[in-house]
DNA sequence: ATAATTAAATGTTATTTTAACACTTAAAAA
DNA sequence: TTTTTAAGTGTTAAAATAACATTTAATTAT
């Protein structure tokens, strides 16, 4: 072996495709887009792209989720890569999955449109073209294990949000019900809330208090290895 | 866009790196190469490799794994790919880090030091090449997150073994000591161990009664979605 | 033969956590 | 002022957890 031990391995495309999470109407959505280019050309898929010379592969999935919401800074993380030698029909193509969490009130929708993406519900997802469906599932099952010992729904609301709104977010993620008492004792519980004097009354006449994330405490608790297990169940 | 948009896209070399387990002597050990070729002659890293193109990213890691160990069909689960844009001098490399826990007496130690291999206990690893510390740090939570809600452990040690051994197996994965009372009833509450006749007097006077893991039972159990969490803490 | 040694094996209890459950309150609308 | 609507609040029985010490089986030494 030696340096030339490098060139005589075949070099491979590498795409990442972005599962972007939102949650509107008390429903956990998807971003899809209908694909205007060969190969699968009007078919929906998730958002993807190549990796580029110049940029990591957390940066290239950023660079990605920004062309199609506008956004930067959101919460984004490395599912899985996905390397199934004829996933791709075209060329040998492996893909890094990422998964996103983004309060879909404040994407640019102008972009969305100028992709033709749209919002899915979870049970109303069309065919994806590739092996993108394994992706969406692996991707649920970890929104869901993370859920569960991170306060990551948060992510998916914004700023400001009421208690019985965070309660039907994670009824959504976990595709199930909760009492409400437990539920608000166990999420108070965690100590990472703001509440506010404003009220929501959209849903009630008698409104609802708007909480925050407190980031600044729940940064604390990471760094002092306390647990902030969270199970809504 | 269209189909060659494909051609107009950086290829990349992707490699494929392990991060092997073992168990001896009560201490968690991680198996290492040192690198008899450049680029970091000399140095140790994980074993590793280039992606082929007439295999999966998983067969690919599992050729790696049989290439050092010569065991077939092992554990060996991917953990995260790394990306960053000069992690590897030569060349734009990504490389997808996959973890395998073996039974650290069933390899083939010819090959083993063939590659100039050797086992470390966790505490002693050498410096590494490029991002291998990072993997290794990765794997180690991964393999605790892991091991909390399911029997990975058993992976790690021959088909018979006794509950000291397996106590004293969670103990070095977790770096903490356990109760035995309660660590055995736990254990045994998960329900997917057998117990044999036969004692393992190696230890003590006395012999400790050996145990298989009951591979059907936790098959069903898991097709069943019974809860399989282990809690040694 | 008996005693000493060593690690394996075993159960109980107080404390904490969880899950189940129904009424009151605030505000707007009728 | 009455009705309507969803928000907000506490208690309790059951289950899970964590803390804790003694007995047992077999070998080794006397």
């Amino acid at each position: 072996m030696g340096l030339d031990y490098y060139k005589n391995h075949k070099h491979v495309l590498v795409a990442l495709d972005c599962i972007i999470f939102g949650f509107d109407k008390n429903e956990l959505k998807l971003l899809l887009i209908k694909r205007d280019f060969e190969p699968e050309m009007g078919k929906w898929s998730l958002m993807g792209g190549f990796l580029q010379s110049n940029e990591s592969l957390d940066e290239g999935a950023g660079r990605i989720l920004n062309n199609l919401t506008g956004l930067k800074n959101i919460y984004l993380e490395q599912l899985h890569s996905f390397g199934e030698v004829n996933r791709d029909p075209v060329e040998r193509t492996i893909s890094v999955a990422y998964y996103s969490l983004i309060d879909i009130h404040s994407h640019d929708k102008e972009l969305v449109k100028q992709n033709s993406a749209s919002w899915f519900s979870l049970n109303e997802i069309p065919d994806l073209i590739f092996d993108h469906e394994k992706m969406v599932n692996s991707a649920l099952k970890m929104l869901r294990s993370k859920a569960s010992h991170q306060p990551v729904g948060f992510e998916l609301l914004p700023e400001k949000f009421t208690l019985p709104e965070l309660q039907k977010l994670y009824e959504g993620i976990y595709s199930t019900s909760l009492d409400k008492r437990n539920f608000r004792r166990r999420i108070l519980a965690m100590d990472v809330l703001i509440k506010t004097e404003e009220k929501e009354k959209k849903y009630s006449k008698k409104g609802a208090f708007l909480y925050k994330f407190d980031q600044k405490k729940y940064k604390e608790k990471v760094t002092n290895g306390d647990s902030l297990v969270f199970k809504p169940l």
